[in-house]
Formats: structure tokens, C-alpha cells, sequence
DNA sequence: ATGGGCACCTGGCTGC
DNA sequence: TGCAGCCAGGTGCCCA
């Protein structure tokens, strides 16, 4: 039986290479969910420790006999919640989990495998390495890489309100701020253009001078492009395949990622694309002011 | 406190 | 055809 894909997104062209965002991530929890929960750990075998930061020595003997509780999200971080504290993973930029047989032959990237009673296994395979695997002892929100993070992106306090006051007094440019996770969350590269676009700002635009509604507009296209990709399984910019083996669709719904020099869809103008913080940003000179 | 830049890593593409 | 070089991406960390 060939494994089951719960989250892999490909790129086209040039871009090739798998870009978990908060949407990507959720649809890989919810994917997972339903064949982890309550199995217990039988074995965790570790083939590459060197991730973002290696991969704890006693790991697999600490796992070892747990049970999964349930798969959580923070950002863009999953947690896997055990008797003893919690298992905490990042796709980083090309990581993604599948749902195999324990005894499927292993392919180039797989780097872990939480081996479970029932007989399968959750593979991670990451080819850039950029993913991490960690242990949490104590309540996950005060773990270092939690406690700093904003709102989550979905919930309530996540507003207009809360954006303009973070946002207070920040030179950076709006599309930097809105990658930065201290501010907000679960947008990564593609997305911020996207919300951006959406909201009809433009991306160089001082983070600190845009106004209340400015402010209302841009949470309400984060969550809406958040919304919409989650809805229709991720992105997916060329074969992404959800749990049950369905094509994913939203590379269709994106306006401005990736389309410098053509059209806009709104108004026809010849999308830009510039660079800001090292990273690709596109925007219509047009429809964003 | 804030912001800019770097590091980590690999596969795919470009251009010689 | 082969190969060197560039580029994409998330995010923690260091330094100004």
C-alpha cells in the first residue's frame, strides 16, 4: 500500500520545493489526527538528527511506550500531546508528514518515524532540513519558541484593534511586520502578498502609519486567505495530494504570488515584484495603495 | 526596543 | 552534456 500523503505542496517551476504555511500545517494536523490519536508509541527511530537543531539524544527512549492524546497547533508548530509532555514539530520550509505502513521502505529525507501500536508509522521527511523535533516537559505555552508568539491568526483576539496596536510607532514595512511571528501569525511568505493584495495596501507601506481601518482591513484578508486555503486543503501549487488523495486547488485563488509581469486580475495592470527582507513580494502598483 | 542581516539546506533551474 | 552558481523558503539569533 502505498503511503498516505496528509501534506505535501510543490511549487511550480523555479519555485519548486514544499512551503508549509499555517494552512498547510493545519490540514497536515487534521490529516494526522484521526490515525495517531489515542495509539501508543511502540518505537521512535531517529535516522537524521541534524534538523534545525539536532534531535534531542534521549528522544526515542523518552517517547517510547507513551500514549498520543491528541495533535495540536500553535502557529505554525504541531504538538503532539503525550502522557509525558508534549512532542513538538515544525515542517520548516519543505517538511511534510505521511501516514506509512511501519515496515515501508524508506525513501531519501525520511528522516523520522513515530512508530505506532496499530502498525503504522508517522514519517517525517524533510529534504531541506529546516524542520525541528523537540520535547516539551512543561506547558507548551511557556516553551521559549511559544510564549513571544501574537494571537493565533483565527481567533477573536486577532482584530483590527490588536494589529494597530502592535503595530504602533514600527517603521518596517508592512509586510515585513506581518511576517514577523511576534506580531502575527501563521503568515509566511505567499500568504503576505496575498492578504496585502487583498487588502488593497501596499507592501512597502511604514507598518506604524496605516489606519484603524487599514488595520481592520488587513486582519480580515489574513484570515480570509487563511479561511480559504485551509477550506480547500492548502496550497497547492502543483500536486499536492490531501488524506484522501484529492488534488488541492487554492494556487488557483492566488492573485499575486508568484505573477509578477502579468495581469492583475482586477484591473489588468502588470504585477510587480520586489524584494523586501531578502524575500520575493508581489503587488499590484494599482489596486494597492 | 527595534530592525537588518545571516545562517541553516537542498533541488531545480540558468547560463556558460 | 556537465557543472558551477543562484535562488526559493521559515524563523531564531546576533549585532548595530
Amino acid at each position: 500500500m502505498r503511503g498516505l500523503f496528509v501534506a505535501c505542496t510543490t511549487l511550480p517551476g523555479r519555485y519548486a520545493g514544499v512551503v508549509p504555511e499555517l494552512p498547510e500545517v493545519e490540514t497536515t494536523r487534521r490529516g494526522i489526527a484521526p490515525h495517531v490519536d489515542g495509539h501508543r508509541i511502540t518505537h521512535l527511530s531517529v535516522y537524521q538528527p541534524r534538523l534545525r537543531w539536532p534531535v534531542e539524544a534521549g528522544l526515542a527512549q523518552w517517547a517510547t511506550g507513551q500514549l498520543i492524546h491528541g495533535v495540536a497547533r500553535r502557529a505554525k508548530y504541531l504538538l503532539l500531546q503525550l502522557d509525558k509532555g508534549h512532542l513538538m514539530l515544525h515542517l520548516g520550509m519543505s517538511g511534510s508528514l505521511r501516514i506509512v505502513p511501519a515496515d515501508a521502505p524508506r525513501g531519501p529525507h525520511d528522516h523520522v518515524d513515530i512508530i505506532l501500536d496499530c502498525g503504522q508509522a508517522l514519517r517525517f521527511n524533510d529534504p531541506r532540513r529546516f524542520g525541528s523535533l523537540l520535547r516539551i516537559d512543561g506547558d507548551p505555552a511557556l516553551h521559549p519558541l511559544l510564549r513571544q508568539l501574537a494571537p493565533e491568526p483565527l481567533d477573536e483576539t486577532f482584530d483590527g484593534r490588536w494589529l494597530r496596536r502592535v503595530l504602533a510607532g514600527r517603521r518596517s514595512a508592512i509586510k515585513v511586520a506581518l511576517m514577523n511571528s511576534h506580531l502575527v501569525v501563521g503568515v509566511g511568505n505567499i500568504y503576505a502578498s496575498e492578504a496585502l493584495f487583498r487588502a488593497g495596501i501596499r507592501p512597502g507601506r511604514a507598518a506604524g502609519r496605516l489606519t484603524v481601518v487599514e488595520c481592520e482591513r488587513l486582519v480580515a484578508a489574513v484570515k480570509q486567505v487563511l479561511t480559504d486555503a485551509i477550506r480547500q486543503g492548502g496550497t497547492t501549487l502543483r500536486d499536492y495530494v490531501d488524506a484522501e488523495g484529492r488534488p488541492g486547488y487554492f494556487s488557483q485563488a492566488l492573485q499575486v504570488y508568484g505573477r509578477d509581469g502579468q495581469p492583475c486580475h482586477h484591473c489588468a495592470t502588470p504585477i510587480r515584484r520586489r524584494i523586501q527582507a531578502q524575500r520575493s513580494t508581489y503587488y499590484c502598483p494599482a489596486c494597492q495603495h
